[in-house]
DNA sequence: TCTGGGGTCCTAGGACCC
DNA sequence: TCTGGGGTCCTAGGACCC
C-alpha cells in the first residue's frame, strides 16, 4: 500500500468485474409475465409519480428516466405501452436471488446497489469466458437478463459495463483491459462513474469531452477542480485501483425512509401516523442490521409543483441512549414533529432519518444503566425481535403500531377507512397499476396448472 | 486587550451514485 | 389530479481549545 494525497493505492494485478441487471424492475416484472417479452414497458416510482425503469422498446420510443408519468399518457396509449406500479417487495426479493447466485460464483463481491454488484475475478485464467458463464447462469437460475463489464478497477468495470449494456454486439460482455483506449476514446465524459452533471459541463468547457481526455489530464489540475474524488477517478480510469471491494456485512451509516403522500395532507393527526409509520419501518431497518441511532431527525415538505406556499423543514432529536426501540423512535419523531408543524400549509412528503449509528452490540450497558434496568432493556429487544420475525414470516405489516392507524401491509391503501378516531390516510401511497406478490406472498405465487 | 498558530469537532451544503 | 426514495463522501467554515 502507498499512500498520496489521501488515496490509498493497492499493489498488484486486480481483475473486477461488474454485473449490472438490465432494465431491473422491468426485468423483474417479466420473469413472472412473459406476455411482456418484446413488448415496450414501464415502471412507476411511488404513487405512479414518474418513470423509473424502461424496456429497450420503451427507451426507443423516447421514454425518459424519471419522466412525469401524467405527461407520459398520451405517448403510453399510442404505442401500448405496459405500464407498472413499482413492487419493491417483488424486486427486492428479485435482487437477493441474482445476489446469492454471484454470490456462489465468485470468491470476493460488493454489492452495490439493488441490481449491481462488483466481483473480484483476480486468479481466474479467462474472465471473459466465465463472465459469460456467470451471465448464463444468472439467466437461468433467476430468468433475470445480466451485462457484464470486466476492468483492472471498478471505474473501468463500469465503463466497460456501459458498452456491454448499450451495444448488443458485444453479447453482454465487455473487457476494457483490451482495446481500452479505443473504448475510453468513444465513452462520453459524463458518462464516466464519478462525473455528474457538473462536472462534465465543467469538464467539456475545460476542452474534456472524453473519458480518454480526462484520464489524460494532469492530476494537479484534477486535484484543484474535482477536489480527491476527482483524482480517484481520474487513477482509476489509468487502471490503479483506489476504492476496493467494500466488505459484506458494512452497515449503514444513515437510514432514511420518506414518502411523498397519495394526497395532500394538512392536518397534524394525519402527519403523526405518517411519520409513526415511516419511524417504524426506519426502525425495522436498523434492527436488520442488529445497530442503534444516536438521532432522529423528522422532515416534513410541501408540493414544489403545484405553486402552493412553500414550506418544509426539520427537527433533529438527540437520544439520550441510542436505541433500536420502536416506540422510543415514534416518541422522539412526534416530538420533533410538534416543533415544525404549522397548520395552513398543503404537505406532500415526510420522512424519518436515523442517524449516528452504532452496532448494538458496541452499545454499553453502563449507558443504560440509570434508565432501563438491563433485564428489562434485554426483554424490550427480544419483543421487537418478535415483531421482526412475526412480519417477516407472515409479510409485513402483520403486527403495527397504532399510532401509525393501521396495518402498513403490502398493498397499502385499502380497508382501513370508517374506523372511529382514524385519520383519513391520505397519507398512503397509490399504486393502481401493482403487479401481485409474485415471490413473497402465498396468496399470490402463480399456480402451474398440469 | 490584542495577537497568532494550530488542532479538533461539528454542521451544512455540494457533488456524486443507484 | 399528476414530478421517487434511497444512499456515500468531501469540503468549507465556525466554535472552541491550547
Amino acid at each position: 500500500m502507498q499512500r498520496n494525497k489521501g488515496i490509498t493505492q493497492k499493489e498488484g494485478q486486480s481483475v473486477f468485474a461488474l454485473v449490472d441487471c438490465n432494465n431491473f424492475y422491468v426485468s423483474c416484472e417479466r420473469v413472472f409475465n412473459p406476455a411482456l417479452e418484446g413488448k415496450p414497458v414501464v415502471v412507476l416510482s411511488n404513487n405512479d409519480g414518474c418513470v423509473i425503469a424502461r424496456s429497450n422498446e420503451a427507451k426507443s420510443l423516447g421514454i425518459q428516466m424519471g419522466a412525469p408519468a401524467f405527461k407520459c399518457k398520451g405517448l403510453f396509449a399510442r404505442h401500448g405501452v405496459r405500464v407498472h406500479s413499482s413492487n419493491y417487495t417483488l424486486y427486492a426479493d428479485m435482487s437477493k436471488r441474482v445476489m446469492d447466485t454471484l454470490g456462489r460464483l465468485a470468491p470476493e463481491m460488493e454489492v452495490y446497489s439493488i441490481d449491481e454488484a462488483f466481483l473480484s475475478l483476480a486468479g481466474f485464467d479467462d474472465p471473459v469466458e466465465y463472465s459469460r458463464f456467470i451471465r448464463n447462469t444468472v439467466k437461468r437460475w433467476t430468468g433475470v437478463p445480466i451485462s457484464v463489464g470486466i476492468g483492472r478497477t471498478k471505474t473501468l468495470t463500469k465503463a466497460a459495463g456501459w458498452f456491454a449494456k448499450k451495444e448488443q454486439a458485444y453479447g453482454g460482455v465487455v473487457d476494457i483491459s483490451a482495446g481500452g483506449d479505443e473504448l475510453l476514446e468513444r465513452l462520453e465524459v459524463g458518462e464516466v462513474w464519478g462525473v455528474g452533471r457538473r462536472y462534465a459541463k465543467m469538464l467539456i468547457e475545460a476542452g474534456i469531452s472524453t473519458a480518454l481526455g480526462l484520464r489524460d489530464a494532469p492530476d494537479e489540475w484534477v486535484r484543484k477542480r474535482m477536489g480527491v474524488a476527482g483524482l480517484r477517478t481520474v487513477w482509476e480510469l489509468r487502471g490503479t485501483p483506489c476504492t476496493p471491494l467494500k466488505q459484506a456485512g458494512a452497515h449503514k451509516k444513515r437510514i432514511v425512509t420518506s414518502r411523498m403522500f397519495g394526497t395532500l395532507v394538512e392536518g397534524l393527526p394525519e402527519l403523526r401516523e405518517a411519520v409513526a409509520a415511516y419511524a417504524s419501518r426506519a426502525a425495522e431497518k436498523i434492527r436488520s442490521q442488529e445497530s442503534v441511532a444516536s438521532s432522529i431527525t423528522v422532515f416534513i415538505t410541501t408540493n414544489r409543483y403545484n405553486g402552493d406556499p412553500r414550506y418544509s423543514e426539520s427537527a433533529t432529536t438527540r437520544l439520550p441512549v441510542p436505541t433500536s426501540y420502536t416506540p422510543e423512535l415514534i416518541r422522539c419523531a412526534h416530538a420533533g414533529l410538534e416543533k415544525i408543524y404549522k397548520p395552513g400549509y398543503r404537505y406532500n412528503k415526510a420522512g424519518v432519518m436515523l442517524a449516528d449509528i452504532v452496532p448494538a452490540r458496541e452499545m454499553q450497558l453502563g449507558l443504560l444503566a440509570p434508565l432501563v434496568h438491563a433485564r428489562d432493556y434485554s426483554q424490550l429487544q427480544r419483543l421487537m425481535s418478535s415483531i421482526d420475525h412475526i412480519n417477516a414470516q407472515w409479510g409485513s405489516g402483520t403486527i403495527w403500531y397504532a399510532a401509525a392507524g393501521g396495518g402498513e401491509g403490502a398493498r397499502g391503501a385499502e380497508g382501513t377507512e370508517g374506523a372511529e378516531n382514524r385519520s383519513r390516510q391520505g397519507w398512503r401511497m397509490r399504486r393502481s397499476l401493482l403487479s401481485p406478490m409474485f415471490t413473497t406472498d402465498w396468496d399470490e405465487i402463480p399456480a402451474v396448472k398440469a
